[in-house]
DNA sequence: AACGGTCTCAACCGCGGATGG
DNA sequence: CCCATCCGCGGTTGAGACCGT
């Protein structure tokens, strides 16, 4: 027994949209909107077409600012990142890439993004870099981190989704800054541009690539959860172990953006430490929860800061603290 | 040129959630 | 609270384009 249709199949046209119904709806909707019932619209514009079969045309079509075309590598890598926090929610994702469908982006994850991943798995030295933080390490095999099988069931992976109306990213990432969500606000890995001190990513003074330090990740957020009580109080005085586990990974797809954007050009080998950078004894868990001794992260390689710090890879193509630390939840 | 296999992507399907009577 | 209706989403399909032989 299954849910009634919502049209009749036999009066309504199906299949590939021709010009002259394009011009149709597209008139009709410019000049009256769609009138908050896509049921009844197709009625009104004089179209022989399912309400659904309608919008869908228009969303994905006809609307205005749609993007058709090659996507470009930023893109591709919000995607990646994206894709890697939340899995297939192509809604959420497409709202972060401006004029493309969620249509448009799931067709293309299906179709190219997805051959690129296993492309690297099957290769050590990957000319992309983005791919590298979603192959397992350990099995070289390439899963779907948070798709619908997944182990994480998205309310539980976002503690705050059940109060929020808002997109889950978003309100995800304005939290991580310990602000209001703003609309204009860009989607991680990109910093806020209201509050850069907030999260970011900073060279250190002797910060040279090939080896010697690297990056600071520079941490107010534990001053921000002290002095935003409402933030706080959501999780009754206390963010919750599934919370901080996101800001971890968050930070990490940060640093890897980071550090992804500081080696352009440079194809050697590298190395990427990860400790707490005056005591030694930190970590980014520790960090986030305040429980840390300092806000800064080391991020360098080799040097004095060398026997203090685990180097997690050698390799550009292959060196992803997402890889190497985020993966544990996803595999778990 | 012809054929078969593969790829792309617009369109469809059905489900769950939201909404309103 | 229940039910009907509609919307939006993610998964899937299949026609046509493309490619290799």
């Amino acid at each position: 027994m299954g849910r009634a249709p919502c049209c009749d199949k036999t009066k309504v046209k199906r299949g590939p949209w021709s010009p002259e119904e394009d011009s149709k709806l597209r008139d009709y909707i410019e000049k009256y909107g769609n009138g908050g019932n896509w049921i009844s619209l197709p009625l009104k514009a004089g179209l022989r077409r399912c309400g659904k079969s309608c919008r869908l045309r228009w969303l994905n079509y006809l609307r205005p600012n749609i993007k058709h075309g090659d996507f470009s590598e930023e893109e591709d890598r919000i995607i990646f990142s994206l894709f890697a926090a939340i899995g297939s929610r192509w809604s959420i994702i497409a709202a972060h890439l401006p004029g493309r469908t969620d249509n448009d982006i799931k067709n293309y994850w299906n179709t190219k993004l997805r051959k690129k991943l296993l492309s690297s798995s099957s290769s050590s030295h990957s000319s992309s870099a983005m791919a590298s933080p979603y192959l397992n390490p350990n099995s070289q095999e390439v899963k779907r981190p948070l798709s619908s099988s997944a182990t994480i069931p998205f309310s539980s992976y976002n503690p705050y989704a059940e109060n929020s109306n808002q997109d889950p990213t978003k309100y995800l990432i304005s939290n991580i800054n310990g602000f209001e969500a703003d609309e204009k606000q860009m989607v991680f890995p990109y910093s806020n541009p209201n509050y850069p001190q907030d999260l970011s990513l900073s060279d250190s003074n002797n910060s040279n690539i090939s080896g010697t330090s690297g990056f600071l990740l520079n941490n107010n957020i534990s001053d921000h959860y002290n002095n935003h009580t409402s933030f706080s109080s959501d999780v009754n005085g206390k963010r919750s172990e599934t919370m901080m586990k996101q800001e971890e990974i968050m930070m990490m797809m940060m640093i890897d953006h980071h550090i992804d954007q500081r080696t352009k050009g440079y194809s050697g080998d590298f190395t990427q430490g990860y400790h707490n950078y005056y005591n030694g004894h930190g970590d980014l868990k520790q960090m986030i929860s305040g429980t840390g001794t300092n806000s800064n992260i080391n991020m360098g390689g080799s040097g004095s800061s060398s026997s203090s710090i685990s180097n997690l890879a050698e390799n550009k193509s292959s060196s992803s603290l997402l890889q190497h630390k985020c993966l544990p939840y996803f595999y778990s």
